[in-house]
DNA sequence: GTAGGAGCTACCGTTGACGTCAGGTGCAAG
DNA sequence: CTTGCACCTGACGTCAACGGTAGCTCCTAC
């Protein structure tokens, strides 16, 4: 699979993909012309990508944790990384909770006096 | 209350206060030496915008926002700008939650393969 | 009246995940 | 064999919420 069909089947930009090899997250073989050239599991690593990267987690951390859903295994370092995850996200939806309840409570409070 | 105050006890920094007053949410008035003075009430809107932009609300939301709290009344337009962001929040929250669920199967498969 | 911490404006720097050229190459179709 | 879309490699631009610095002023304490 080139770049284009990558894109178009993952929803992300050839830029995007590009990104992602420079990040260490892609590692697309080459043809003899120098085009990268995708496997097919590319796609669904693109949508997991887009996932976490969508809780907040950067490059650099979904490179780290590669390894880990590539071989089932984790060291104590991942496991120590992957709980810090875990716990930043609860958090952050935790912060996002509590934001939606003060934009309900404007909305609420608004509710019998619009203009 | 001069600025420094007000950082302190809202727990962001005296740059960041300036910020947001370039970005209208905030008015001081001046002493006549220039300087920012802050009511008392500054300390909790600082801590309102906070909660706000942890939940990814950009300064142009806040502000546009800030009348409906102000007044207790909303037009059309806040009402469906209101609406869309607690929409978009809801959503947040969705992807976060499904990328913790990713991260715990990651962490499930690996429990018993450590390395 | 002076030392010096706190404030002031103005401006450049930072970070992350890309967008957007510019200028050149690969490759399948007709 | 040429058209022409897809692809390539740099390299600079973007956006948001500030951080940091420079050079100056204010204000309070002694």
């Amino acid at each position: 699979m080139r770049i284009g069909d990558v894109a178009r089947r993952s929803g992300v930009s050839v830029r995007a993909l590009r990104y992602y090899e420079e990040q260490g997250l892609l590692s697309p073989t080459r043809s003899p012309g120098g085009q990268r050239e995708y496997a097919e599991d590319a796609v669904d690593r693109v949508r997991f990508f887009q996932q976490l990267y969508a809780a907040g987690l950067p490059s650099r951390r979904i490179a780290e944790l590669l390894p880990c859903v590539d071989t089932g295994t984790t060291t104590a370092e991942q496991r120590a990384m992957l709980d810090a995850e875990r716990d930043r996200i609860r958090k952050q939806i935790d912060e996002y909770t509590a934001a939606l309840a003060r934009l309900d409570e404007i909305v609420v409070a608004a509710a019998d006096r619009r203009v």
